[in-house]
DNA sequence: CCCTCCCGATTGATTCGTCAGTCAGTTGTC
DNA sequence: GACAACTGACTGACGAATCAATCGGGAGGG
């Protein structure tokens, strides 16, 4: 046999962590059982251990590995240089497109982040962590924004941060994994319409552009 | 003993499920033993039992009961006469104050609604139907208001439920639960600022009434 | 070239704790 | 005596974690 033996032979590790996530995120934590992952895996029980120290562990790196993605999209923020209001609504329609387009490529990772699925206390801490990091992330740029004097600076930049936070993962939730029986139609939009919009909503609220 | 015995001697049922919402939503669903929730009530373990099918069955119905507790504040809805956009704000403002009391006076039931306390499928599936639920009333509030000629026909009104019901959930999980470490300004704002800026946020945006 | 020792990786039967759910029996009330 | 409410020891299943045994391949020595 060659040395370098590639062929669709990811690490082990790597391999396990795949079809951790995906079952975690279609059957829920709890239900889904060591034997269910090794068993996909085609190796033992013993070899998952060999891997992990338990089934916490595993769910943990999930998170983080994806924490730091998630990070990466949101982290390219806003433009740096000021402009009007119409280039901020842009940036942030922007931002919002490669965040949604990197949702839509990891549904699973999403769908734990976003719907919990079922884990206890202590990943349950590690997902809202992550959560609060994103919205950190949104925090900053609000703040750039306003050094920037592309927003008024009497707003209250935390309060804003959680209620676009709480747009993003409210829009998401919907578009991704909006019940069957209600046809929504957040869910047939695209990504570039939801970004759009969302950011419209975002500076011009309710009563639109006027 | 008199017939009619009620001194805080409220039915065994009513007092199990108390019980019960209390500690899914402390400990989580999975974390919570039966043994746990007899215990404190002060009875064996198959009087649980005899009230109730299963551990699922009384989780089902405690967000049942929940859930109509809940459609009632909001069906309260937006006022029923046409006036301008100020007193549409109000009246959202109102609404929210509603909401936010309500949350207040029952955080263990908002626990579970919001947090999904590591529940499986079926519970979650419940769960996702109130909130679908609640997301509908926020609908016809807004529907309601079109036909009133409060708010431009225009609008995409499914959307802008969508979002109105996300920034509800953002804005209640950071207020009743935001993160001990992290002090957010929010966890300590009141009910009446809370409905308040969202209202406002609502209408006007990030840019803010001009 | 072969033998052997080592070690990382893997096996899978077994252990062990944990709980949801059961049931045969008791209590007390009308 | 009938029946609703309650008891609590028990069981049966399940699934996370363990561990002694195995495998294969590379390094080194003769």
């Amino acid at each position: 046999m060659p040395i370098d033996e590639n062929n669709g032979n990811i690490d082990r590790r790597t391999q396990l962590m795949q079809i951790a996530l995906e079952k975690f995120a279609r059957l829920g934590y709890h239900q889904t059982k060591i034997s269910d992952i090794v068993q996909e895996a085609g190796v033992a029980q013993g070899t998952f251990y060999w891997h992990f120290k338990s089934k916490e562990a595993i769910a943990l790196e999930i998170i983080e590995t994806g924490k730091e993605q998630l990070l990466q999209v949101i982290a390219q923020g806003y433009r740096q240089d000021p402009g009007d209001i119409t280039d901020m609504v842009e940036a942030s329609e922007a931002l919002f497109h490669r965040l949604f387009n990197f949702a839509a490529e990891n549904r699973h990772l999403m769908e734990i982040l976003l719907m919990g699925n079922g884990a206890d206390q202590t990943i349950r801490k590690r997902i809202s962590a992550t959560r609060n990091a994103m919205e950190q992330a949104f925090r900053r740029n609000i703040e750039r924004a306003i050094e920037l004097q592309m927003l008024p600076e009497g707003i209250e930049v935390e309060l804003r941060a959680a209620l676009l936070m709480s747009m993003c993962d409210g829009l998401l939730s919907r578009w991704l994994f909006g019940s069957e029986d209600i046809h929504s139609k957040v869910a047939e939009a695209s990504a570039q319409q939801l970004a759009s919009e969302l950011a419209n909503f975002e500076f011009y609220g309710l009563l639109g552009k006027l």
